[in-house]
Parts: C-alpha cells; sequence; structure tokens
DNA sequence: GCTATTGTTAACCATATGGCTAACAATGCA
DNA sequence: TGCATTGTTAGCCATATGGTTAACAATAGC
C-alpha cells in the first residue's frame, strides 16, 4: 500500500473486533467485569476452538487483557481500542452535521436567489435519479 | 450458529466497513459532500479493481449510495449505519462508567468496612496483576 | 495417582478480504 | 466514427475469518 500515511493498524483491529456478534457478545459481558473464559463465552453455540480464535482476535486487538490463574484464564475489558472507535465515528458525526448546516444553507440561498429571478432550475432541488 | 438472539448482519457489515484505512478514508471524504467514485477514491495508491471492492463493501454495509450518473457513479454517504455502531459503542461505553462508579462505591465501602475493623485486606484495592 | 475440568493448538475446510493484470462496458467528446 | 475517460467484471493469488474434530496441556480434586 502506498499511501502510508493513514494507516492505522490500532483502529483497524479495534473494528474488526466489532464485526462478529460473538465478539461483541463478549465484549458485553465483560463489561460486567473481570470474568473466566466460560463465563465471558458460554452458550453461543459454537465449539471451544471457535471460542478461542474470538478471544485471540479480541485480545491482538487490545479489547481484552488475559490474566492466566492457575487452570482458568480471567478476561478483563480495555475500554481504550473501542474509545479510539467511538472517537473516529464521533468525529466523523461531527463532519457530517456541519457539512448538513452548510447544505441547509445552500438550500435557503438556492430558495432565496430563486424568489428574485424566477428561473427555470428545477435541478437545484432534484435529487438526482434515485439508483 | 445455536443463538440466534443477538445477530445483526447489519451491525457486523458496519463495523467491519470501518476497519480498513481506505475504506474509513473514503467514508472520511464522502463527508464533505456527494462527489464522484474518482474524487472519493484518488491518491490511495492501489488499483482501480482494488477501490471498486471497497466501494462493494460499503455500499453492501449501507454506508454509501451510488447513483449512476451517465458515465461516473456518484456516491453520497449515508449515517445510519454508522450511527447505529457508534450507538452500540456508545451503550457499552455507558455500562463501563456505571461499573467503574459501582466499583468505586465497593472500594468506598471497603474503606468504610476497614475502617471499623482495621483488617489486613490489603487485596481490596490491589488492580490484579497487570499481565 | 487417576480423572474431570478448563482451555489451547493442530489440522482441515469453506468463504471473505485485499491485491494484481487484463479485458470489458458505457459515455463523453473531438 | 474513433478515441479517451470512468469504472466494473473476470480470473488469479495470498492471507485472514470462522467453523469443525482430535489431540494436548495444565490444574483441581477425589
Amino acid at each position: 500500500m502506498a499511501n502510508n500515511a493513514v494507516l492505522d493498524p490500532v483502529l483497524d483491529r479495534s473494528f474488526a473486533a466489532c464485526s462478529h456478534p460473538i465478539r461483541r457478545g463478549i465484549l458485553e459481558r465483560l463489561g460486567e467485569g473481570e470474568m473466566t473464559v466460560g463465563e465471558a463465552t458460554g452458550g453461543f453455540g459454537v465449539s471451544k476452538p471457535a471460542i478461542s480464535k474470538h478471544l485471540k482476535v479480541l485480545e491482538e486487538a487490545g479489547t481484552i487483557v488475559r490474566v492466566i490463574d492457575g487452570r482458568t484464564h480471567r478476561l478483563r475489558l480495555r475500554t481504550d481500542p473501542l474509545d479510539d472507535a467511538y472517537a473516529w465515528i464521533g468525529k466523523q458525526r461531527e463532519l457530517w452535521e456541519r457539512k448538513f448546516d452548510t447544505v441547509e444553507e445552500y438550500l435557503r440561498e438556492q430558495r432565496d436567489r430563486r424568489g428574485q429571478q424566477q428561473k427555470t432550475d428545477t435541478t437545484a432541488d432534484r435529487p438526482d435519479k434515485e439508483a
């Protein structure tokens, strides 16, 4: 990949971690507090190896931390990566809202201009042939 | 998958859409307003077919809408899927914070109890072996 | 010491990503 | 008409996901 400017593997993994229902379910449960793998992942209806892989994805994304405690592994949530993901979407939403404002301004300007010169610019509010 | 309760393919695709820097870059640009494929995807240093695939992922996630306008394709952002993703993380963050509150309450209770009985529970404020 | 419990790794398979080149489709334009 | 522009599809390849069964590792407990 030539464009090395916006590369952010952390964000990549954070979003990828959230892109599967089982992983989201695990994160939701861990929101209740530290618990064992069995407690955090029981009842999802998949095999233990499948669970192990999901945990690996979550761990490599930095969303969970594992503490091996004897025979069991205790899992704890790490909120930082999801905070980053949240912040990215939040930043975009700000931009959209600001843009929607200017669009409203634009439409108001169009309305005003039409009120003045009464031309045939029906193209102004045409939302383009909808697919 | 046995657990069919929490299945949310829309959320799956929304998060997956954000999990690649080029796709995030495209979404960022489209935040500026409707534009052509060339305008929205230029300069990422990958081939056109690669771009086409990213657009397909974004489109199937519902994050963009394509309007074929003669020779060019005009792209427009659709904010709903990202709003949903934002809301999911936001909900989790609320739970975490509420949990942190109760943890603080718990610690305060511990502190109070120690003040009363002066026992040797140094384990109360230990944040567990930091992996 | 033996056995049950907890969880992982190994090996395999199917599908999705993410990239490429080559070719095509549809316009716009001289 | 002919050519340049815009963008996709087809085919190929490598790697990551997401699942399985079988086997292993480590510990807890009888």
